[in-house]
DNA sequence: CTGTGTGAAGGCCTTCACAGCC
DNA sequence: GGCTGTGAAGGCCTTCACACAG
């Protein structure tokens, strides 16, 4: 089977993503150049990208969007459902248990851990709150795939260190201070901070030339 | 001046949320090594990015903690502040306004607009709500450099229409679809599907090799 | 003429490897 | 010994450009 690069299956989910919300306006035809339009990716790339998946448009017609989206589905999301721990229901983690659209579109929210007393045993959203001295026993009772770390920067590590004790091999991680963890298990790390500093400087370098 | 690399850039602002770490732990000298086994980043990757902004190592020794992270804050931040405006005060817009270390690391909120006339006049965190047909006028007067989407999905385009038009560009979109902009105008999606899903498919290949 | 699929070309980015310095 | 800075090499990824199909 030919080598699918990361950049491409990244793609890929942001194709699916895209598709899915034309196929809600109903749209049943669409072409590289369309989707270039909309996804801001230039159409040549798209092609490329679609192309490690099999022949699956029609010259001087374009591609089937329905169709389009049921293969990426099969080759990039393997149809499965992703099973997600989440850790700190603090703000952040509400808003990650409140998030529209994670049951209908193959993400699965298990179970939520916080320290605080008065939050354990609480279901927000349908996932329930555990204590996180629990963690090991109900990660693997819920069958999860990655965990999400939500909580304050001080407790990240320790946070870290249950989840790969947990045996899970996928962390996304929300503070703003990198973990240590073994090489085998990948770490996403997404923090605000950077995420805007890096929009702005990106900003400035573009208009400057 | 040297062209930076985008790439560059986003890890620069990587380098910098660990050096102030590694201050606070007291920590006053730093070499391409320890930064790589904390960063995951090359040691060699390492030094050639601090490479583009002038010799700051010292053989045999390593960076000065301090120095270097005012270097990489003024060639990376220009030690400037990023003025954010954010739409969207539901439960991932209270999230953002309570995020911690922003006020103190160079980003600033100084908007937040919502529909809900029960959330306008609001403060919180310091930060004021306002009716987003105020936009325009707030927008100016608080001199933003960045608007943030954390509205629900069916108002996300609308708002990036009131974003582009109060003269923002750069857009943070956090709704699960994409919006369309004028060219000139830079977007930096993050939907969470999108990242559990990308690390979910990159888990599954490394897996396998 | 419209639009896909794809080798070739080009560009960007990372890694290598080592000279030079402490 | 340890470590930085950097040309060279290598690899990856994107874009080009065109053959081919509808």
């Amino acid at each position: 089977m030919k080598k699918i690069s990361q950049k491409t299956i990244e793609r890929g989910v942001f194709y699916i993503r895209t598709l899915e919300a034309l196929l809600k306006d109903g749209q049943t035809l669409i072409s590289s150049n369309q989707l270039a339009n909309i996804t801001g990716f230039s159409d040549a790339q798209i092609r490329k990208d679609i192309s490690s998946f099999g022949k699956v448009g029609r010259p001087g017609i374009g591609y089937s969007t329905a169709e389009l989206r049921n293969i990426l589905q099969d080759f990039v999301l393997k149809n499965e459902v992703v099973h997600v721990a989440l850790f700190g229901v603090g703000s952040l983690g509400a808003a990650i248990l409140k998030y529209p659209g994670f049951h209908k579109d193959g993400i699965k929210l298990v179970a939520a851990f916080d320290k605080m007393k008065n939050k354990v045993g609480a279901t927000i959203n349908g996932v329930k709150v555990y204590d996180p001295k629990r963690a090991v026993d109900v990660i693997k009772k819920t069958h999860a795939d990655i965990g999400v770390i939500a909580v304050p920067k001080e407790h990240s590590q320790e946070v870290a260190d249950i989840i790969v004790l947990s045996g899970l091999r996928g962390i996304v991680n929300f503070s703003p201070i990198s973990i240590a963890v073994p090489k085998n298990v990948m770490v996403k790390n997404i923090d605000l901070r950077v995420e805007f500093f890096s929009l702005f400087c990106n900003m400035q370098y573009n208009c400057g030339i």
